[in-house]
DNA sequence: AATCTTAGTGTAAATTTAACACAAAGCTAA
DNA sequence: TTAGCTTTGTGTTAAATTTACACTAAGATT
């Protein structure tokens, strides 16, 4: 025990939350535990914080070391320092969350991790430590995220159609859209550059392609704020 | 040195930005420090995670010890674990932010503080650690929560009048606000309760006191969302 | 009683939203 | 080859919201 101090220390870990979308549902990518606690459970790539790096440097070790993804964006999402969360003592975990072409990546279990794999948000296993909090944390910000940011297009490839986009927020807010009101609000942003490219081999009308401009993004992050709760369900004013 | 540990261990602190509002600016409440590192230098209340508390709970009971404020509403903010952050050695700390109503705390200085005091948000001392970058977080994050949520109740008083609410909003936006519009915006979200009493004492018409309606917010927050990037700035979406 | 200052309400044009209908384009199968 | 099926892309219209204003009201001061 070669590491002393004149008062007691928890231990610092992160965690990753990562999302990926396969076209029809969202998934978080999840390790199988190889060692104990929590042995054989599934759980959020992490791992504990080492003298030389910062949190989110952590995070992205941990990540790579377990699934091998390499250039996933992190944001910091939240830290969990509940007394009881892991059987070994006292841990403080900051979690990460990151939204990734799930395409474009083919997890590989590695370190601690038995195997690596992605899970439907809606049927999970059950989760080692307190990592069904850190989800339904993730979950939430997510949600929020794609309320007030026309984000998730890192969830989608370089290039995508209108219906992907579609769905997309379907499956993160769970709940329908109406095709032609979103195509005129997204496309008014004019976040979204048209391509030549369309879909083929498909038994009917083939999509057009979009790119993301995310120079124009950045610009209009800036800028643009407050409009003071951007509108009321009509159903809710009413009450 | 009693701790020890097989692996290297950070510090754990929290820190707590708060927030209040004098009527006609914003103000942080800072203490000077009464020990080294930064001895003299003012910072944001806070300090070492204890054992059998969790971070939140830290954050408060330093406030308390160092301020005096018991009952501060706080939300995380941010954890920062920058390599340098501490002279003393590697110290990750967790930020916590709360609005408060300035006018009903009288501030403390207390333990390691030689005194506590309010500061306005646009000349502020020069600060201990990394606490500058702190206060940017927060201080972006509070302009961000006003984008989107009819917030900043909690640094007025019980009662309050629209025109102070107005002042409220242009200060922690650092931008003109149209009056009339901002009424009716308000007003229609049915989050204000009119009362009978009026301002008094004032050379012009009194203005009404308005309260908030705590109950129907945690309502709408439930509900409301999904609206794809409120509204565009007409100038913006020219280009 | 006139004046000054800030509070509260109203109006009209432009913009946006919500809720639709319909034409277009590709494959499939008779 | 053509009718039919499916999904994509584009309009349309009424209702609601935003923006940019002008005007009246109420209290203190002179």
């Amino acid at each position: 025990m070669p590491y002393c101090y004149n008062y007691p220390r928890p231990a610092v870990s992160s965690d990753c939350v990562i999302f990926g979308f396969d076209g029809f549902q969202l998934n978080v990518l999840l390790i199988e535990r190889k060692n104990d606690p929590y042995k054989g459970y599934w759980a959020f790539p992490g791992g504990f914080l080492e003298m030389d790096e910062t949190s989110e440097q952590c995070a992205r070790r941990e990540l790579e070391e377990e699934t091998g993804i390499t250039d996933a964006c992190l944001e910091q999402l939240y830290t969990f320092s509940g007394l009881e969360r892991d059987p070994r003592g006292r841990v403080v975990s900051v979690a990460y969350m990151a939204l990734v072409r799930q395409s474009s990546i083919r997890p590989v279990a590695g370190d601690d991790a038995l195997q690596a794999q992605w899970f439907p948000v809606n049927s999970l296993p059950k989760l080692a430590f307190d990592h069904d909090l850190i989800f339904r944390t993730a979950m939430q910000r997510l949600r929020q995220k794609f309320c007030y940011q026309p984000i998730g297009y890192e969830l989608l490839g370089e290039k995508f159609t209108l219906p992907e986009l579609v769905r997309l927020y379907e499956s993160v807010m769970d709940q329908r859209v109406d095709r032609r009101n979103f195509y005129r609000k997204i496309l008014r942003t004019g976040l979204l550059v048209l391509l030549e490219e369309r879909t083929s081999g498909v038994p009917h009308k083939p999509a057009r392609y979009y790119q993301f401009d995310r120079s124009r993004f950045e610009m209009l992050k800036k800028n643009s704020c407050f409009s003071l709760i951007s509108r009321l369900p009509e159903t809710l004013a009413a009450k």
